[in-house]
DNA sequence: GCAAAAGTGTTGTGTCTACACCCATGT
DNA sequence: ACATGGGTGTAGACACAACACTTTTGC
């Protein structure tokens, strides 16, 4: 047997800034490309899970209290890195849009339309990043990730439209998350703004944490099914 | 930095036989564990991809030519793994009905109702693989990666009714499968069994590729969305 | 003719989209 | 009064489950 590969940690961090998805991405001040943008994360360290590693690794980009969700996308090796025999595996973390966390001088957010000259594979990860999170918008409470405590349907809608890249109907939008039990009303209300318009009313998402909730129905157990 | 941790693939393979679910797994004759069952795997190797890697340790228990679908479902840090510090990543493998893949001595098939005794976390990652699969089989065509190259309604439906582990109906299974076009007729039949019955028509999967055949179309593009 | 197995016709239900309309506020 | 933004009523499209019924075979 030869030497083992590193192991490492990336992640796709996303949020919506500005009415668009960003990442979270610094740019690389050394060799291996030198100049290029690159994914936060880092090597393994001994004892501690793969989850916890990339979480501490973060910890240096931004605050990990901001992350409202953290899954696992895949791992793959590093073909072709002039740095050596390497695994990376790669996560997904979402940040609300209410939050703005600090970061260090070398880090900024990138709208997924205008990403700069990527290091490695990072592109790719970043774009299977945020297929995962349009596909989990469709079905589960994912939402409850990118929105704040709580918002009214127009805001909840300018989320969607920029994490989904195509128009939402406020209409509907409120009606299937309400259905589903996903989105309750707090009761209160926003005050209009000076151009005036009905006050809206506020949400919040029920549950804060993952579950799907349009179970992909097809060949589901019938009436007396074992 | 520390010594770099051990790098391996396993897979969980999965074949319905005998009307159920069952997972390839193999008997250790050696410490750890020794005597219990694991999912057969190894290390990694240099210069080879994580699919290439659970694909050549595969070959020594199935022929790989008979698995007809591979997907990557997880990796994890082995914790207390007494044989020292290891990444493993996890693969889900699928033969289809028609195939029956010599294996060694020490390989058996086990209904996933009645696994033995397993090793490691073999036993969540086999739930995983199986949980991935009845998720797969509503909303993609994955069901051509469990049935032979030709068969009948019936034939399909005591495929699906041993994966997912309920009741199916024929009538709606052909009728779905039709709708979305994964399924089309051969135009051939087969004869029907000394005790009589109409003939069946064949039908082949459209595709033996993966693909998305339920787009969980909610909040979709609107007419004229961007 | 009768049993067995396969396949079709048809009805009802639930979820979603689209769009018209109504409501509550500011100026 | 009217503009602005928020919300509801309602009709149509569609996919699906359920079940009755018809078709094609063997005996």
């Amino acid at each position: 047997m030869t030497a083992q590969p590193a192991q490492s940690t990336i992640a796709v961090v996303l949020q919506v800034r500005d009415g668009r998805l960003q990442a979270l991405v610094w740019q690389r001040a050394r060799e291996p490309q030198s100049g290029r943008w690159a994914l936060p994360g880092g090597t393994l360290a001994a004892g501690e899970s793969l989850e916890q590693s990339i979480r501490r690794h973060l910890a240096a980009k931004v605050d990990v209290q901001e992350l409202s969700h953290l899954e696992q996308l895949e791992t793959a090796v590093d073909g072709a890195a002039s740095a050596g025999w390497q695994v990376t595996t790669a996560y997904l973390g979402l940040v609300p849009t209410h939050l703005d966390p600090a970061i260090p001088a070398d880090t900024r957010w990138h709208p997924l339309e205008a990403l700069p000259p990527l290091a490695f594979d990072n592109g790719a990860t970043i774009e299977r990043g945020r297929d995962r999170l349009q596909a989990k918008l469709s079905y589960t409470n994912l939402g409850f990730a990118l929105a704040p405590p709580e918002f009214t349907i127009s805001e909840l809608r300018a989320i969607y439209v920029a994490a989904l890249g195509h128009a939402v109907s406020a209409t509907n939008l409120q009606r299937v998350l309400l259905r589903r039990g996903v989105l309750e009303t707090t009761g209160e209300r926003r005050e209009p703004g000076p151009s005036g318009g009905r006050p809206a009313a506020l949400f919040r998402f029920r549950t804060r944490t993952l579950a799907i909730t349009d179970q992909f129905a097809v060949l589901r157990p019938q009436r007396a099914g074992e």
